[in-house]
DNA sequence: GCAATAGTGTCTCTCAGACATTATGGT
DNA sequence: ACCATAATGTCTGAGAGACACTATTGC
């Protein structure tokens, strides 16, 4: 834990002098059995789109505290396994999702009141998974369920421990990223309609993209979609058949694609 | 700590039943004394500028494991502080470092054996210091010093534990920041000119950017500067004296200040 | 005067937003 | 024919890169 460089005197005309403050604690800190047990663990923003809505999945508790309030699914970190690991295990038991389109970490979360039982500290990620035939109509139901985030912007629900502040930052980045990176295909299919791109990017901005400026744009980014030369089955639908795409090998967008809703606020 | 969610079946369609699997490690989860401990520390990489080069402030370990290498500074958080004040406490315990210009969490890393003792899961923190005019000219020598970063890329230089890992992340990190955030500004002193701006850029993006396009980028950003309608005191030096400023309100760059060896990659 | 640094002006090219137009299917 | 959706084309303005030019100091 790279720690005991501060068994010496941490100064070097850096710091000023503290007679032992630094060595007291620091030396401690070797011991593990000298500090009240900290548990990690990981909690997961799993994101999709269903019915145009951006959704987050959310878990009824059924234990207290915050018994029958919405949760983020997630768990504690096991001995021997990564933080990833832990994401993609706690992802497969309360979801079945194993191969998510898109897992990575958020931010870390510890303050020392946010689990009022001991002391937790836990690792965010977030996750993106396509909206899937069989979301969630099953045996059971009202255990967990696709919410619209809207649900949460709007306060009319709040989520246990610090949920809501873990959900709000996944948001977030789901918002940046999808400027400047391509991972909107990962909310797609394998094969997919520039329109349904477009429509990721409204459901996560709340815009309404121009779509024949939203074609070109996409279509010159190198790298983001790659034609598969086939066309939409126009099942009944009406209008002209779209292109199908898949998704391209790059994973950064240059030039960003603007969040228009970012510009106004000058 | 959102765990026991899952003690009930995590199913609902969304999960493949599987027969006491998650219920059993979940359940266990909530008695920390069945896992062994688990340390939580924190590691900051401090960056400044000195000299035209990006640095980081290392530590030469006093103790095994690692003895004699470089690593950051960093310790365990303490009993009821949170995260954010762990960072700033071994900061200033290490570096006398109080006020910080910047001070925000990086990722957190927690591979089972990054740290050869015991489990430790590290949360990285990445800080911006100005250049001060003292900066470890004092009684001790060769404990903690700021070292080019270009030690570090091109591998001339290992660090302990993972720590190459997470101050590259750190470099990253403040590479996209400036090029979307105000934060550039964080390596300056409270007054500062174009030019001193300028080198900050070139300093952590190895360029030279034109010193009028960047003149003009600046000052056309809302926010991002403010004029003190007083100049730099010429002192024996030759040319014109520059304009001084000094950070403004934005936090912000929009539109984003491109960093040319982005796009050459295409 | 010259050197050195700060700052402005101008040209061109890329690209984003707005919107008209064409293409291709259904009914 | 008409409607609906997909895709292309065109115009315009903002902004970035390149670089010429002016401004203000020390020597």
């Amino acid at each position: 834990m790279e720690t005991e460089s501060s068994d010496e005197q941490p100064q070097g005309g850096l710091a000023p002098y503290k007679s032992g403050v630094t060595a007291g604690p620091e030396t401690a800190a070797h011991d593990p059995h000298s500090f009240p047990p900290v548990g990690v663990a990981v909690d997961i923003v799993l994101m999709t789109i269903s019915d145009g809505e951006l959704r987050i999945l959310l878990i009824r508790r059924g234990q207290p505290p915050f018994r029958d309030a919405w949760a983020l699914p997630g768990g504690f970190v096991q001995p021997n396994e990564t933080l990833d690991s832990a994401a993609l295990r706690e992802l497969a038991e309360e979801t079945g999702i194993t191969q998510p389109g898109h897992l990575a970490q958020l931010a870390t979360y510890g303050h020392p009141e946010r689990d009022p039982r001991q002391r937790v500290v836990t690792v965010g990620y977030w996750a993106i998974t396509p909206d899937l035939p069989t979301p969630k109509g099953g045996t059971d139901d009202a255990y967990a369920e696709f919410v619209p985030v809207a649900e949460l912007e709007t306060g009319r629900l709040k989520l246990a421990f610090d949920h809501d502040k873990i959900a709000a930052d996944a948001i977030g980045a789901a918002r940046e990223e999808l400027e400047r990176t391509t991972i909107a295909t990962r909310f797609c299919s394998s094969e997919f309609t520039i329109s349904d791109l477009r429509e990721v990017y409204d459901a996560v901005w709340d815009t309404e993209l121009e779509p024949a400026n939203f074609q070109r744009k996409v279509k010159q980014s190198k790298g983001f979609i790659t034609p598969l030369g086939r066309k939409l089955s126009s099942e009944g639908k009406a209008g002209r058949p779209a292109e199908l795409w898949t998704a391209g090998p790059a994973d950064k967008l240059i030039p960003a694609l603007n969040n228009p809703t970012q510009r106004e606020e000058l």
